[in-house]
DNA sequence: GTGTTTAATGCTAACCATTTGCATTTAGAC
DNA sequence: GTCTAAATGCAAATGGTTAGCATTAAACAC
């Protein structure tokens, strides 16, 4: 069986052929994706499906924690990506969009500190940069 | 001259009694408001005022640095406060959505370190801590 | 003060991402 | 194949926010 049905499986989820391909778009790219870039990719494929079935689909991946999501400041849209077993952070350029993963964590050490100090149960924390990627640091200088 | 008047005259803004407004209600909270908390506060007080006017009000705020937002992951809203001077991160409770203000910064060595590793100029960071805070985990147990 | 100019406001409709209701289809178990 | 619950498509609704346009009010000159 293949690796992308088995993740459907043990999620306990119907293998939908809907579900099959979201998945299939999703492990093939690296990059953050929004619903409606889900919707758009799928349309591509010769399967019809509609974006509240994308949505739908998304809801229940995110539950399972088979995708994991992305809230961008001041961005309306959520962004979803593969889950990677790992915890991670990102740099997100402010002119492209792109998103550069970083899996160490800085603060694991600080977040139990901060759980005494203020009696607060973390549960999660949320570490985001934002700035200018190489790419687009040159281009602003050529302007 | 008031203190509250002198902000909008540093930020060369038009002293409008709406935005007096919403600078004094701002001014009394220490919690972050929606834009719609905004107007409901706005509207018990006699002057008229309209959702399109607070939005209208928050955006030329935020862009002169009068306050400062915060995004809540998975929520739609933008929330406002006064700025203050320094640089903060926040405890935000899953259950009553309270927040708590952090003033000490556990990540600037590293976002250095990270603009050189990763050739990306960093120009802001969120960071936020999502969990429970003491009065709500006290009320989860007793349920 | 009055007049003038430009920005601010109110109101309504539009917008966009997302969600929902409901009829139809389909996966999975028998 | 039959049955049943879950998944889907479609269209309409929702919620936060933005835009268009006519009206009002600051700020500045006089």
């Amino acid at each position: 069986m293949k690796k992308i049905s088995m993740q459907l499986e043990k999620a306990n989820l119907k293998k939908t052929k809907h579900r099959l391909l979201i998945l299939k778009i999703l492990a093939e790219t690296n990059d953050f994706l929004s619903a409606d870039d889900l919707f758009i990719r799928a349309k591509q494929s010769d399967t019809k499906i509609s974006l509240s079935t994308v949505y739908r689909i998304l809801d229940s991946f995110a539950e399972k924690k088979i995708v994991s999501t992305l809230n961008i400041d001041n961005s309306k849209q959520v962004y979803y990506e593969m889950a990677h077993q790992e915890h991670a952070h990102h740099l997100i350029c402010l002119d492209c969009q792109s998103v550069i993963h970083i899996k160490d964590c800085p603060i694991h050490d600080y977040q139990s500190q901060l759980s005494k100090t203020y009696n607060f149960q973390v549960k999660r924390h949320s570490l985001e940069f934002y700035g200018y990627c190489s790419k687009c640091q040159k281009s602003k200088k050529n302007q």
